[in-house]
RNA sequence: GGGUCGGUGCCCGAGUGGCCAAAGGGAACGGGCUGUAAACCCGUCGGCGUUGCCUUCGGAGGUUCAAAUCCUCCCCGGCCCA
């Protein structure tokens, strides 16, 4: 195995953005294993699904030999990346910042493979490196390497320098930073290159400039393109809010759908960008699925692909299970079937008691957050947006005991997309 | 510090005493078509006890029968001057 084999299948996936000296790289990676690393700022107590991107970069590089860093960014994460962003970001606080660093660690961990043979991933912490340095030996070490010229050339510096919300210096020495760390990883653990999102260039050029400044060795970089759904908006973006691989913040069931709705148009480019399966499995199924696209084979290729590798097998085959169920009615649905699709999508728990006289449609879908009011209620009455069980309400009434499938369940559509669980329970003394 | 312009619903943005829950656009949501696509078409889009009432137009007061609109003070931002 030659080990520029990894830049050749980017490149077929669509996956380099770009890259310090394509020749040099190759040369570099065909004479043996190198050391890659990617950082991880703890801005959320989760990753999402964009993060997934330069994580599944690592991975890749893994399965090609090489030998990943997932670096989290305790200390990066103290100041705040002005990279892509258009306002100042508020200062986490120091226990916010803990308990994301300590979340993000942990998905970090789950992600890579710290087991593997020759080349096991490490997981590292800026703030080891960071937090005891002094800011005078900081100003002399890496500071005085920096000229103020070369980072206000940085697009993401020159476009805060210019918008009106500003950037404090706080952040416009965030690149410092990380410059910083690829020096400290390059001298303590042999790291010859940086990989990130395409709005990482500017950080990881300084951490190149940086290294060969001060140690005279040239190190690589290689940035992978944002990617973006068919509405232009990013991966895993939702109008809703992001796409967590935290299951707290983000439901398997939810999850899951996401790449179940996904574009024909844009399904085959996600196929090849997100997920690690091998170039010319994902050519057949979509040629499978360009004969009966509305069966969604690489929709669901890639759904199942994406749970598996972020929740494992096991939530996978239960996501894909309510997943199927979607289209299935009401009166096909065994009590097991509603069992286990209780454990999958939204489910609101109401007392049997409440159905004695009867409990009104419309507070029923606002008590359960089916709605977010009455009023909306009411609303997607009237525009046929409900059904109960399968039959469409044309207005309020009353739901009681009889509407029950299988004396237990409710199963509440709102709109195409949105199935809701309602289980009924004795009253629990 | 001085001057000036501005802060409106999820976002952009009109409105400058009553006809304003507030134009228009975007997003979103629902329906139709379809494949749990895309595109397109239609509708909805503060809350509630819904021919009405309540809350909302940076914040707090005030004038008025009546204020997003006028006055006072305060907070925040742009631009120009220093």
């Amino acid at each position: 195995m030659s080990g520029s084999e990894v830049l050749d299948d980017l490149l077929e996936r669509g996956l380099v953005h770009d890259s310090t000296d394509r020749g040099e790289l190759r040369v570099r990676l065909d004479e043996g294993p190198v050391a890659v690393y990617a950082g991880f700022d703890p801005t959320s107590d989760s990753l999402q699904v964009g993060n997934l991107v330069p994580l599944i970069l690592l991975r890749r590089f893994q399965l090609h030999g090489h030998r990943p860093i997932a670096l989290a960014g305790g200390a990066t994460g103290m100041i705040g990346d002005p990279s892509g962003k258009s306002d100042e970001r508020n200062l986490l606080d120091d226990e916010a910042l803990t308990q994301n660093l300590a979340a993000v660690k942990s998905q970090l961990e789950r992600l890579l493979d710290f087991e593997g043979g020759a080349n096991p991933a490490l997981l590292v912490d800026n703030r080891d490196w960071t937090a005891s340095m002094s800011y005078l030996d900081f100003l002399r070490d890496v500071g005085k390497h920096m000229t103020v010229q070369q980072m206000l050339a940085k697009e993401s510096v020159k476009n805060r320098v210019a918008s009106a919300s500003g950037i404090s210096y706080a952040e416009f020495s965030y690149m410092l930073l990380q410059a910083f760390d690829f020096r400290h990883l390059n001298l303590h653990m042999g790291c010859e290159l940086q990989v990130g999102g395409s709005d990482q260039w500017g950080n990881i050029t300084a951490g190149i400039d940086l290294v060969r400044k001060t140690t005279g060795v040239a190190v690589h970089g290689l940035t992978v393109p944002l990617l973006t759904d068919n509405s232009g908006h990013k991966l895993g973006k939702t109008a809703a809010g992001a796409i967590y691989l935290s299951r707290d913040r983000t439901p398997v069931d939810t999850f899951y759908q996401y790449f179940v709705n996904l574009g024909d148009s844009e399904v085959e480019r996600v196929l090849l960008q997100l997920t690690l399966l091998p170039v010319e499995e994902i050519r057949q199924v979509m040629a499978q699925h360009e004969v009966a696209p509305e069966k969604r084979l690489a929709q669901r290729t890639l759904a199942r692909a994406m749970t598996e590798l972020v929740h494992g097998a096991e939530a996978a085959d239960r996501a894909d299970a309510a997943s199927r169920l979607f289209t299935a009615t009401t009166s096909g649905l065994s009590m097991s079937d509603l069992d286990a699709l209780s454990l999958e999508i939204p489910t609101s728990h109401l007392d049997r008691l409440r159905l004695a006289d009867g409990i009104d449609l419309v507070d029923l879908l606002a008590e359960t957050g089916i709605t977010q009011s009455k009023g909306e209620a009411r609303r997607l009455l009237s525009q046929a947006g409900i059904s109960v069980n399968d039959e469409t309400q044309t207005g309020t009434r009353r739901i009681d005991e009889e509407d029950l499938l299988h004396g237990a369940y409710l199963l509440i559509r709102r709109g195409k997309r949105n199935r809701h669980l309602i289980a009924v329970h004795q009253e629990t003394p």
